[in-house]
DNA sequence: CTAACATTCAATATTTTTATTGAATGTTTT
DNA sequence: AAAACATTCAATAAAAATATTGAATGTTAG
């Protein structure tokens, strides 16, 4: 094999992995896998695909050996295939926001309403959550509760969040956190508990960054 | 803006940057360019493509955000369009490199005889460096040792190596290094150097370890 | 001003990817 | 064993990316 051989061939295996990260579903489902473990149904549903069209994309993934699968009765259950696949993922993620003219215009807006909400930084937060004097709400779907969250944080998709209102404390500090910074719900709970009275809070990045901050976890 | 309409305006906006380098080509291209500023018709001899081809790649990198380029006269020079880039694309390498089987096997016996090769830490290099201990040899082109190189090494492309043997020292430690883990110039020049009875190693990652580690540079 | 040169642009045939549909596979439940 | 269900497979039409060619643009040198 001449270096010329050695070479191209490299970098179309490099590439194949690349690949699989150049469509806009893969990336969305990607960025949902970096959350947790979860069903091919599930995944298909929170990304607006068609089943058979999420399981492609995910075959494409695996295939680059970006995730990995395994069966659990007679669901297949995906996730990213090591922490590598994270870091990738958000220095790609930094990259393109620092970079890209239109991913910047498009979160500009986003960003100034959501820096008109109070946030917590990740760290202030675990310090009064020790002491225990903040009341922290999970609203992300219960599935995600389920495969990971914030030690001690109550789940309240928007839905159970509505409904449950009255169990809220008026006068406790109440932060709300979701996914992460690509992600609207917390913004939504925060503007929404405002308007109902309660002193509500945003947790300044989302359940990704507590994650690779390898802060306490709870699961199930 | 609905918040589903914002997602998939975000993720397909963030596609264009991974598609941009889905390409093997373009991965090419950009490993070049982390190595420093070239011009097109450079890049493209480097990477074995046409100028109109490596002209179009190179529009595409413009236009997601990865590289940037500037005229000086009649030549237009591309490079990275920050550090971000640089670090994702090692991320990514990484990320490659752990987890695709067929690039793994691909590495396999590539390593194995780079293996057999002796190998010096950058720390290490830099230390004896300081002490003038080492005779230090750039094998990269020409024009990548112009656009910047390990600060006191000597330029000595393949070719011109092998005409100036006769100024290497016979008894002093020579050490060899070039672009990265994925190029092959410096194992050559070891190979040969060890044949023609030289003490020679080569340096245990290229050059582009070197400038992310920030050690003494030299450029011109 | 003209020739030479580096690079980009434009057009298009070719190749690759993607979406969609319904059938096939494998697992659990009854 | 049959029904119900989650997921994958297979086929193919539609859409997107790529390679190639030669012309166009902009710069320098004579």
């Amino acid at each position: 094999m001449t270096n010329r051989e050695f070479k191209t061939s490299l970098y179309k295996h490099l590439a194949s992995v690349t690949k699989a990260v150049s469509h806009a579903s893969r990336l969305e489902i990607l960025d949902l896998l970096v959350q947790g473990i979860f069903a091919v149904e599930y995944i298909a549903k929170q990304t607006n695909l068609s089943v058979a069209s999420a399981s492609q994309h995910l075959q494409v993934l695996k295939n680059s050996g970006l995730v990995e699968c395994e069966r659990h009765g007679k669901y297949i259950y995906y996730k990213i295939a090591g922490q590598e696949v994270r870091s990738t993922w958000y220095a790609l993620r930094k990259l393109a926001f620092k970079h890209n003219d239109e991913i910047k215009s498009l979160l500009e807006d986003f960003r100034t309403k959501r820096n008109q909400l109070e946030q917590i930084s990740t760290d202030e937060l675990h310090k009064k959550l020790e002491k225990g004097e903040v009341y922290l709400i999970d609203v992300r779907p219960e599935e995600e509760f389920e495969a990971g969250h914030i030690k001690n944080a109550l789940s309240r998709p928007k839905k159970m969040l509505e409904k449950t209102l009255d169990e809220l404390p008026k006068d406790q500090e109440i932060v709300v956190y979701c996914r992460g910074p690509l992600c609207l719900m917390a913004d939504e709970a925060v503007l929404y508990l405002k308007y109902q009275g309660f002193k509500a809070k945003r947790m300044e990045n989302g359940f990704t960054d507590w994650l690779a901050e390898n802060k306490p976890l709870a699961v199930g």
